[in-house]
DNA sequence: TGCAATATACGATGAAATTCGTAATCAATT
DNA sequence: AATTGATTACGAATTTCATCGTATATTGCA
């Protein structure tokens, strides 16, 4: 038996639409759009159709019973992240969890927060 | 003043290559591809052309002085390893080291060197 | 009803990445 | 020197992604 790869690897632009319906739950492509405005610069149909695609990919969900569709994620956050960052992991990183983190943490100081709640994570694993 | 980027950064298949020069330290084209070969399925001359873009971007460097040309990296895997994983916690992790690491521990269980590679590392940050 | 505003659908374009076929070059050995 | 084998160079085809213009449809309201 082969590996099954059935996991769909959104694009970058992709991601960042993922980011806001992850935010918002659903959203309009109006709504989606705005929102990356700030950050993005592409017109309205650019995202339309990106949305489009991602909905014949499997991406997203939509209810087009209105006139508006309302999208929103199927491809859930949490393993989004994980296969991303499994890959990355694996591929630029060795595996390791430890080389991984070094970067992450790389030159900047981490919160008083961050490092407790790192610190819980790792009693868990003992 | 603006930001200088003057980034560049490699391809998926740019990264693989990069993975084995690093390895390797330095290697010919049909060294990288063989080792190559076992996880990807391209012809020769596919190695050969991406390789040569890359000296060109200038992510890797090459002694062509014999006939068969020697190819080493530029980017350094620091480097390389720091932006791109900056660059997904960014965006994939709201910026957060321990939804990060939430995720790259995941369900399977470091080892114990891990675990302790990683104190060390929180360590130093107090 | 008909106009204006707003949506989606569709097709085309352009850029970047990947792939590979073929030609040209070089080296070693007969 | 001529053949063989391995290499690089070059160009082109293909695919994927991102972008947007235009056409079409729907809604609300004057």
């Amino acid at each position: 038996m082969g590996k099954k790869e059935n996991y769909i690897k959104p694009t970058e632009s992709e991601l960042e639409i993922l980011q806001v319906l992850w935010n918002e739950g659903k959203a309009t492509v109006r709504k989606v759009h705005e929102t990356l405005s700030d950050v993005k610069d592409a017109g309205y149909t650019t995202t339309l159709k990106l949305m489009q695609i991602m909905h014949e990919k499997g991406l997203v969900g939509r209810d087009d019973s209105g006139k508006t569709h309302i999208y929103f994620p199927l491809a859930s956050k949490q393993k989004t992240q994980q296969h991303l960052l499994g890959r990355m992991m694996a591929t630029l990183f060795d595996g390791s969890p430890s080389q991984l983190m070094m970067q992450a943490l790389g030159d900047k100081k981490p919160s008083k927060e961050e490092i407790e709640k790192i610190e819980q994570l790792l009693n868990q694993f003992k």
